[in-house]
DNA sequence: CGATTAATTGAACCTGGTCAATCGGAGTGG
DNA sequence: CCACTCCGATTGACCAGGTTCAATTAATCG
């Protein structure tokens, strides 16, 4: 039994813009089902030509790329609203894997349709758009994040995006967050070991800016802490919900 | 003057996909002029909300990002065809720079007809999205250049990036291509240092893999520098011009 | 209870950064 | 034409941030 898009939690968070009553008719038209998967599935494998996008409405996963010597690199973590596999969509293959990291529920879309879904609702290809130049603008941040920061640094903003990210969604509660990933996924997102990651962590604790254990974030002083990862606290502008 | 589209240099290019008559005729009518800019000019600045969009018809820029304390990420480096401004065409704000670094030649949009634009043609928005999605792909590359490559992977897998590029565009003689760009600049790019920077390129000449000398690269064996640089020598596909 | 996975910590080591000096070419002014 | 400056490239010496290796703890699970 899946949701109505108009009973959808999702697009009444703050985070997302409101869409109209003709706007949910036809996402719910586009819309093919949904999709329950347990923590470890792997949604898009890289390389490969999917037949179906998603959206994520509950749950955590990662996007991450092989390298040929076996080196792993985490893109970006997949938060509630993520629209997954555009490149799919619209290259016909992944550049990169997406994996759940937690029991995880999707809405599901097919590749097929999105053409002729696009040219029927030109607002909608703008919203597409609109997503994929953010995530175009999160991916020259943490280029700048791996080329230019140091590990205190790195770390420090990597935590700031995540609680702005979850703050927005508003999973946050007493400035606390559930970050449901291991210490090597961030090491692997960040381009540290996992034992600098580690250690860089226990200064964070130490100096009572944030503390990460059983996948649980606290974030004791998010001024300081944008500030040590030379970053702004600015919360996430409202975004489009596929 | 300014050329007509039909007559542009670029959209007979293998690179590019062929546009039919209709396509370039509504093109033209986008297209508000054409930009002819000195090298080092400033095109868009981070932060901006510009009010024009570019596709560079010739000569080579640069994409980059300034943090707070001063560093400097260059994001990747810009080739004729490239769709410059996407982000402040559908954000409202750049998230990074853009420079020229030669003599640049630009066809220019205004962001005020993007939407209408769109709208009227949705095989456009579709390939914008494209471009999109294309950029994000190489965008995750550069981050695993930068998270798990070691620098003499990291060079051998920009300067056989950059050279096939060169070589869809049939910038390439004698497997030379003109690369003028600074030492600098490439170190900013790989998160390096401009001394270890320098010291990867001695050793790619010495080992009779590329050599880049004032301001022109050749590769003297692109295979072994690409299984140097963990990655592959395929061509990049046929892509939209705007 | 053995096996597996994540977190943690110490110690040795090394890739790549920092500092500093030099060189060559291009432009500029006298 | 020369002196001077500026910029990019180059090289050597030293150093440190971060990696690698290795061992231990703790929790989960069949």
């Amino acid at each position: 039994m899946t949701t109505q898009c108009e009973n959808c939690p999702l697009h009444r968070k703050d985070l997302f813009k409101t869409m109209s009553r003709e706007e949910l008719e036809y996402m719910q038209k586009f819309k093919v089902g949904e999709l329950t998967v347990d923590p470890g599935t792997p949604l898009l494998m890289e390389g490969s030509n999917a037949a179906q996008m998603f959206t994520a409405l509950s749950g955590m996963g990662i996007r991450e790329k092989m390298l040929e010597n076996g080196e792993r690199q985490v893109l970006s973590f997949v938060f509630p609203g993520d629209f997954i596999g555009l490149q799919a969509g619209v290259l016909g293959e992944m550049g990169h894997s997406v994996e759940a990291r937690t029991h995880m529920r999707l809405c599901v879309f097919d590749r097929s349709e999105f053409w002729s879904f696009l040219r029927a609702h030109p607002s909608r290809a703008f919203d597409i758009t609109w997503l994929s130049a953010v995530e175009e603008h999160f991916l020259g941040e943490s280029l700048a994040t791996l080329g230019q920061r140091t590990a205190i640094q790195a770390v420090s903003w990597a935590l700031v995006r995540v609680f702005l990210r979850g703050h927005a969604l508003g999973l946050v509660t007493h400035n606390q967050l559930s970050f449901p990933f291991t210490q090597r996924d961030l090491a692997d997102a960040l381009g540290l070991s996992l034992v600098h990651t580690n250690k860089t962590l226990a200064k964070l604790k130490d100096h009572q800016l944030a503390a990460w254990q059983d996948g649980i974030l606290q974030i004791n002083n998010l001024d300081k802490l944008a500030e040590l990862g030379i970053t702004s606290t600015d919360m996430p502008q409202q975004r489009p919900l596929m």
